[in-house]
Order: structure tokens, then C-alpha cells, then sequence
DNA sequence: TAATCTTTGCAATCGGGTTGCACCAAAAAC
DNA sequence: GTTTTTGGTGCAACCCGATTGCAAAGATTA
């Protein structure tokens, strides 16, 4: 598991005070955190700094946005390794139990098959269902 | 094809004037439409009476939401017969230069795989990239 | 040091979505 | 056929997540 600071390196994001703490706390969370999850454990900092560090962070792919259909989006760390482009695509699981969203890492997506003449940039692919906890 | 009349009969819904009218403009567009979309063309529909129509039909299930996340969240008809259940899952393809959104009921879906102990219960499952309109 | 660029905090704003409420129309009860 | 009940509609207000303008603070460069 690389540091925050190696991350910030790696990804050319300049390391400050505010992106430390951030990323720290995405890292130390198994769901993805959603830009009120974060407000609310740094207290400290403001909403605002917070908004514009993750639009930075995802924009130097240190992180990736997940659209669960909650209403609020989501953020988790890009794995090593990751461009954010197709290669890297992953499904996200959203618990309607415990309301967890995460990445699923280890599931190979099937290719996706699109029309003739389509092209395929990215995806949003979000499963939704129980998570091994919850399916009792 | 069927008519506004006849699918609100079948998924029983009572026909009122509202429903008709924004069931008909979801029939004759091409792409998922939002709820500002719907309100652009209806211009003498209440937003708020829209609003609940859209609620109504998807509880009823008339029509599907799609997360595509452009921040607006779209609509569209369900195809005949469907349950909106796993079985009628489809891809949802969002094209990033003519930003249209809509379902791809032709592209099978390949089975999702989860970890162990994980259940399946829905998914929204949106493919970017560009349309065939589009990757010229 | 002085000038310049970037980050941060605060407050205000935007916009999609949602709701309370009064009114009205259709359906049900009488 | 008239009254009562139920449900749909329009209007205005509100909620809340996201975003932005601006000035102060901090970092970098000349
Ligand atoms: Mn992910
Ligand atoms: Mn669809
Ligand atoms: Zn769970
Ligand atoms: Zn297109």
C-alpha cells in the first residue's frame, strides 16, 4: 500500500495539507465516501476545499467517481496502476442494505459488445443488491 | 407499437390527462428523456405534475430511471413485458458528444459474476463513448 | 524582498428534486 | 341525481448536494 505522499508524487498532484488529509481518509475507508461522508469526518476543513481537492484528485485520476443513484456522488482511490480508461473498468456494488458502495476489484467485467460503429470510452457499471454481510 | 392508452391499461395506471400526454413524449423520442427535458416540451404541464407522473410510472413500472450521470436523471419506456427485474437488465449508452442517453435492448448482457455470498437484485449499467451518429 | 501563482475558507448561489396545500375532477356511495 | 370520497393537478415554497466569487493566506519564482 503506497502513502499519501507517494500517490500525490506518482499522480503529479501537489501535496498540501488539505489533499493529505483527504486522500488519507479515503484510503483508511472501505466504502466509497461521498463528499458529505468526507465533511463530516474532517471536521476541520471546509466543504469547499474538500469539493475542490476531489475535483483535483480526480482530474490526476488519484481517484475515480462512482454515480451509485444515492444522489450524492461518491469517490474512491484508483487502484495502482489505473488510467481510468477502459482497461480499467470495474464493477461498484451498492448494498440496499447497509448502503455501502465499493469497488469490485477482483470480478473481471465480461466484454462489453456495443453496436456496430459505437465506441467505448468509459462506464458507470453499478450492481446493486445484498453485500456477503448483509445476505444472511 | 403499442398506444399511450393501451400500456397504461396493461400496467394499470389510470389514464388521466397528464400521464397521456408525458407518456406519449417519452414514446415518440429516441433518447431518455429528464425531467427538464419533459418540462421543455410540455410547456403547459406543471413541473411538479410531471414530476409525479414519473414517479407513478416508474413504481408502476411504465418507464425506467437511468443514472447517467450527467446530474439528471433520465427516463425511459420499458419494453414490452418487462419486470424491471434482473432479466430485463440492459446497458444504457451514453454518447459523450451528442450527450444522448438510451438503452441498448440489443446488446445481451453477459452474466455478472459477484463474490461469494453476494446477491444480485438490479443494476444501472451506462456505457460511454460515441454513438455510431457520432464516431465519424 | 517583491511579484506572482496557488490553495484555502467563507458566504452566497445554482439547480434538480421534492413537498404542502388548496382546488378541482372523477369515482364511489347514498 | 346528489352527496361524499378519493385521487390528480398547479402553484409556490423548500431541501440539499453541488458549485462559484472573492478575499485572505500560503507557496513559489524572479
Ligand atoms: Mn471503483
Ligand atoms: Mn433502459
Ligand atoms: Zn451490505
Ligand atoms: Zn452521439
Amino acid at each position: 500500500m503506497q502513502t499519501e505522499e507517494e500517490i500525490l508524487k506518482i499522480k503529479k498532484v501537489k501535496n498540501t495539507a488539505v489533499r493529505t488529509v483527504v486522500l488519507r481518509h479515503l484510503l483508511s475507508q472501505e466504502k466509497a465516501q461521498s463528499l458529505k461522508d468526507i465533511e463530516n469526518a474532517l471536521v476541520y476543513t471546509d466543504r469547499s476545499s474538500i469539493f475542490r481537492t476531489l475535483k483535483t484528485f480526480e482530474k490526476k485520476k488519484v481517484i475515480h467517481s462512482i454515480e451509485d443513484g444515492s444522489g450524492m456522488t461518491k469517490y474512491a482511490v484508483c487502484a495502482e496502476g489505473c488510467n481510468c480508461d477502459p482497461k480499467d473498468l470495474h464493477y461498484h456494488f451498492y448494498c440496499t442494505n447497509c448502503e455501502k458502495t465499493f469497488c469490485l476489484f477482483d470480478v473481471t467485467i465480461p466484454n462489453i459488445q456495443l453496436p456496430n460503429n459505437f465506441k467505448l470510452q468509459q462506464a458507470n457499471l453499478v450492481v446493486k443488491g445484498l453485500c456477503d454481510n448483509c445476505n444472511k
